[in-house]
DNA sequence: ATAATGTCTTTTATCGTGAAAAAACATTTT
DNA sequence: AAAATGTTTTTTCACGATAAAAGACATTAT
């Protein structure tokens, strides 16, 4: 096996819910745009939707014949990258204790184990170390920092510092900028979440990260902007096993936000410095509330 | 070929001024640490000292026959690893013109032009990418930023904020910490240089570098004492292409750090600040000053 | 003339492989 | 018994090869 054909297969899945909203589709390269992916897996994607009966297609016309069934589907599990399937095999590892600090980490163990090549791992190890969790002995193996409490307020520590100029920068945009309607439009998801909160509260941390992305961007610093990568890594685990007080946590943060989001709209430098602290003072409470104090992180 | 023998042949050279010290060599173990590879390399490395009649190896004893001549040693082109001269490679493309943003790389190109595989080269990139000079299209091409003004004014944001801090909490360092022992070495260092500076001025960068590092490694942030890399390479690259006023440039530094240390040790926080943000400024002129293209990127 | 389709070429993603280097284990020496 | 040497196994590093995917070029349709 050299290459998998995920993007083939995820593309597909994406093109077969068009099917849903038209009678025809559009061109060959209107289709790789809306996919995001080239005419050369367009034109894949539109072959097996011919052999599976779902269109009829003759060069320009491409007439949809019926719904797509749930069969028509690839598995979900086919249409994830390798480095998907790598990360998260590693990141369970990690959670899933006996990932103790100072452990070493053996590519060739991992490869075998998850069922790839060694190297997509070396890969996925190089650009993980960038997370701060692990670290390359020069010539020989990668050591496992941890997932511990001197990570987490580390971590934090940065965030609380870009996103405190980040939110002062955004606060001196100029009316006529275009984040204003973004803050708009989250503000009121915000809102919507606010008032469904009782049900929808596991929808929350997706808003969250695209709020504090949008804030982020506003630094106009690459690095600051690339930071968020690691902030949402963490969250993004970190959410999946503590699941603890879930529903009160997330409410909580939806009302922070919506302060935030009042102090940026008000551009008062002192009211927005002061929502932000709130906001990333609870938000580091919640992240250290499951880390046990100086041990390793065991889930529930 | 599958992987240079550079580990060995780096140690072997280093082995041989081990030669010019003593009667006879420690033990294996003892050499493996002092040369920082494993025992079987020191292995190899003895049999070819033993081979090439510098050393009487049995077991236990290994006495030193003769003086290491300049041809025992490897020539220091074979003693780089690849990870080495793909970047320099690659840097001197960058900065060589002909560079401009928004070109694309081509691992393929790449990897032929420099001579290697393409693992290497992909390994490489996804290593440099966190520097911020590159981007990576999914499923296709690098993307070259540039190394632009914006780059520099970006880069030097960061490392105000962290070098402030860290300088802050360098100065709130117990009066019993190891760091001051360290700084008070640095600073004889600095003095010595000062006083041959029209000589050895060119000896600054080093230095330059190591007490930049100690004073990040005072924040106790991984974050920020990694973030150094980014800043030490810029600056080990810039360094290279920018020769103008480099003596003056490194007499003013070489001044402003004396002043620093001395803000240190004094350990008031407002002193330390300004001596702090006047070497920053100096510093990030010193950078902006060398990038030509003045196209119009303002500083916020 | 423009934009699509059809065809061919190039590049990326991933693997298995083999040598270098590390690490583990066994044996000998002090 | 501890520490060294001798031997074997394992792991890392780097390569070429190959299918997937992108991209470029040629041709055809509006």
């Amino acid at each position: 096996m050299s290459k998998s054909n995920n993007v083939y297969k995820d593309a597909f899945n994406r093109g077969l819910r068009l099917l849903d909203e038209t009678r025809s589709l559009p061109s060959e390269p209107e289709l790789g745009t809306l996919l995001g992916v080239s005419r050369t897996t367009v034109r894949s994607i539109l072959s097996r939707m011919e052999e599976t009966g779902l269109i009829a297609w003759n060069k320009r016309s491409k007439t949809v014949l019926r719904a797509p069934k749930p069969e028509d589907f690839f598995p979900e599990e086919e249409t994830d990258s390798l480095a998907e399937i790598i990360e998260r095999s590693f990141m369970r590892r990690l959670l899933a204790g006996g990932a103790e600090a100072g452990m070493q980490i053996n590519e060739l163990e991992l490869a075998r184990e998850i069922g790839v090549g060694t190297t997509s791992v070396r890969e996925f190890l190089i650009r993980f170390s960038r997370f701060g969790l692990i670290e390359k002995r020069r010539n020989s193996h990668w050591v496992l920092k941890g997932f511990t409490r001197a990570f987490a307020l580390e971590l934090t520590e940065i965030r609380e510092m870009f996103e405190l100029r980040s939110a002062a920068a955004f606060a001196a945009l100029p009316e006529d900028s275009a984040v204003w309607a973004d803050l708009d439009r989250l503000e009121i998801e915000h809102r919507q979440l606010a008032s469904a909160i009782a049900t929808r509260f596991n929808e929350f941390s997706e808003l969250d990260e695209r709020f504090h992305r949008l804030i982020h961007r506003a630094s106009h610093n690459r690095f600051i902007v690339d930071f968020y990568d690691v902030i949402a890594m963490i969250f993004h685990y970190h959410y999946q096993w503590n699941k603890a007080q879930e529903r009160e946590r997330n409410e909580v943060a939806v009302q922070e936000h919506l302060a935030y989001i009042a102090a940026l709209k008000s551009r008062d430098p002192a009211k927005v410095d002061a929502a932000c602290r709130k906001h990333l003072k609870s938000a580091r409470q919640t992240l250290l509330s499951s880390i046990p104090e100086g041990r390793q992180v065991q889930p529930a």
